[in-house]
DNA sequence: AACAAAGTATACCGATCTGTATACTTTAAG
DNA sequence: CTTAAAGTATACAGATCGGTATACTTTGTT
């Protein structure tokens, strides 16, 4: 039962290096050093940095929407207490000794124009964050649950930025008090 | 009257190279060479890169602020139109040809560790920021105005982060609903 | 007219970047 | 036991990076 494999290590080790340096700024030779892996390996299994990155980024995708579902379902059954889990878990998020923000925006404001495909995987996860959202308003009853997806999806956006930017603002539970107020405010037009 | 100073010429260059690549992906032969300058006369300006993009951020700085300013004085004098203009002042911005999100938030996920006075440069952009909101609410006569302004503030960072990474929400319109629900919300309970 | 400041042009420095080449070694399966 | 895949070690290529050096030219002021 080998630990991990040569490509996981590889894209563990990206992850970490592209969350606290940023993507331009860490180069492949510190990637191969730190995952134990010489350069033609690492070049065996990716073609390019940038599909190392898009592989990563896809990684990423998978870890962090099943840390927001773990979180969602560690709060019960009532959908008010599971969509306000949310924030609370971006809120455990924040809190980490390694947070830099979001990778995904942070990989978007370094490829504005550059690989597509890189924009895309970025894209695409927001997409399915706000799908998950839409999800959780559904249960809850919300009678237009994709707008009222839209609006936390755009609360957690920016708790996330200002948490990143501005460490000595709580975001996350401006977030949520906010995202409470919204939540109530769709659900109370709900007819019965 | 010479159009710009030299200095000038260079700090409007390195704003728009660094919007549009990015800070690392932006080398200073670039910035020089689109300046019509020499890089040694660059390098009599600003001492170092990174002295060029905490300069540049200072004027950014400056501009963005002076252009939400101008189109909430255009709103008229209703506290709560003046508000709720800021989310118009965005929609106008992410149409722009050249919009490739905050620069100031971009700035962060590139130099998340590195030089320091960048990332205070940008936190004391946000900083003002939250600022100005928080006087527009005291005007709307919110009973909480620091509370309200927290909530728009992020509000207006979630909606600028969805517009650059899904440009096909209609990020400023879902923020400026979800600020108006807010923004009733906070006021209503205002007491006489 | 003289002179200092500021700018140009160009070459260079050492470091680092992505990506490749060569030659040897481990490993695992048939 | 053999053999082919996968990995190591290391060197290299060509480009670009931030930053400096040298020598000449423009410009504005007194």
């Amino acid at each position: 039962m080998p630990a991990l494999s040569k490509r996981d290590q590889l894209i563990h080790t990206a992850l970490e290096l592209f969350n606290q340096h940023g993507f331009h700024a860490t180069g492949i030779d510190l990637i191969a050093k730190e995952s134990g892996v010489t350069k033609k390996t690492l070049y065996s299994h990716f073609g390019s940095k940038d599909d190392l990155i898009v592989a990563t980024l896809r990684e990423l995708d998978v870890q962090s929407r099943s840390y927001f579902l773990k979180h969602v379902n560690e709060a019960g059954n009532d959908p008010r207490r599971r969509l306000l889990a949310i924030f609370d878990a971006a809120a455990c998020w924040f809190r980490e000794q390694n947070f830099f923000g979001c990778t995904f925006i942070n990989a978007i404001g370094e490829y504005a124009e550059g690989n597509l495909s890189i924009r895309q995987v970025c894209a695409e996860y927001k997409r399915l964050g706000r799908e998950f959202i839409k999800g959780l308003c559904e249960q809850a009853g919300a009678p237009d649950p994709q707008a009222l997806a839209d609006e936390l999806s755009i609360l957690l956006e920016g708790a996330i930025v200002t948490a990143q930017v501005s460490p000595q603002v709580d975001a996350a539970s401006i977030a949520k008090r906010a995202a409470s107020v919204l939540l109530e405010h769709a659900l109370e037009r709900t007819p019965t």
